[in-house]
DNA sequence: TGTACATCAGTGAACGCGCGTTCACTGATGTAC
DNA sequence: TGTACATCAGTGAACGCGCGTTCACTGATGTAC
């Protein structure tokens, strides 16, 4: 039977937002297309009337966790009292909450390594979404030209990212703290301040 | 047929390199037990000979892993002039050459997120040989109090694994330099002086 | 020193399973007349 | 306004493939006598 626009578009959504999520929770190479399409409720076999492909969904999944992670940072950031906009973004993206829910975190610490993995044209699109990430970004940060505001960026989050990545590793809560607290004193020191 | 023993010695060892080559280049998710096993030039029935799982087969090929880097860092500090072992780990560490290198490289920027999937025995694993690295390189950091020194090993060296997986994501060469050498330039001045 | 036997690394086949992708088919909806 | 037809989201089955793990079997080596 065919159905009516909405009902597509409607599916599609519910597709990514489902893959952005499992992809991050048990990465991407672990979580299979028949596994995505039955927890939206859909036969596997009707996942190609929305994606040519697995690298294309990926791609599409990053673009949404991005932007799900970007705007609650955006809201933290508009928010924070007037010029501690950066701090409370690294207070959040190290925070005991982000490090304890991969799922609906930052995508970077989630599946970093399996974007160099992927083939040149698939490494292009993510990388323009990481690009554009930084310009939302660079807004925040403090620095004289946008260059440098951007260059900021492009060290500050992959470094968080690093942080984040490892400290899910520690089974105790309160190891897991402690890095994380040491890590937002180092990163508000060296980008909020001064 | 029977095998002496250093002849199965041997090949635990061609396993385990093996092993720590390929999950670094493609994944511990994508790289299967029969693929290793067929590089080494043996079946994939006699794996088990050797490794209790393949969960079991990962973290020794993570320390592996950490052995070989962890080594070469070392020699690195070791043959830097006075005083500047920090900023040669640092340099050497945000190298082109190691970018441009997963399979032989830092494991965490290679494997970092899928540490936190594991179940916890595994995990825990993987945590000691992590402490036992940042013991190995708290020698070569600036700090009055052993804790002190531990705890910059904490942040530097996830925060570098951040860094370098991301600049993996860039397909331009010009643009992966430029990140890790901004990378270097900070790390070097928040963790090598002062 | 020589013989009998136990050990066990490696093989090859099998287990059930899920993978990504393709495709003929379905039937209610949207479109053209 | 009513009818005929094209569209296409979703199904269900199949494709060949590799996965992690188990197991009966092999035969040269190490061990015990």
């Amino acid at each position: 039977m065919r159905y009516s626009l909405e009902h597509k578009a409607k599916n599609h959504e519910r597709i990514l937002s489902v893959a952005a999520r499992t992809f991050r929770e048990h990465g991407g190479d672990s979580s299979g297309i028949g596994t995505v399409m039955s927890k939206v409720g859909l036969k596997k076999g009707g996942f190609y009337r929305h994606f040519d492909s697995k690298d294309d969904l990926f791609v599409e999944a990053v673009a949404r966790a991005l932007d799900e992670t970007g705007r609650a940072l955006e809201e933290v950031a508009k928010s924070a009292p007037e010029g501690q906009a950066m701090p409370a973004i690294i207070e959040r993206y190290l925070s005991v909450g982000h490090a304890n829910s991969p799922g609906s975190g930052c995508v970077r610490a989630a599946l970093g390594p399996e974007f160099g993995r992927k083939p040149p044209v698939v490494r292009q699109r993510i990388e323009a979404l990481l690009e554009a990430y930084r310009e939302r970004f660079a807004t925040f940060m403090p620095g004289r030209t946008r260059e440098q505001r951007l260059a900021k960026c492009r060290l500050l989050f992959p470094s968080m990212a690093g942080v984040l990545m490892m400290a899910r590793v520690t089974t105790n809560p309160r190891k897991r703290e402690q890095i994380l607290m040491e890590a937002r004193n180092f990163f508000i020191k060296s980008f909020a301040e001064g």
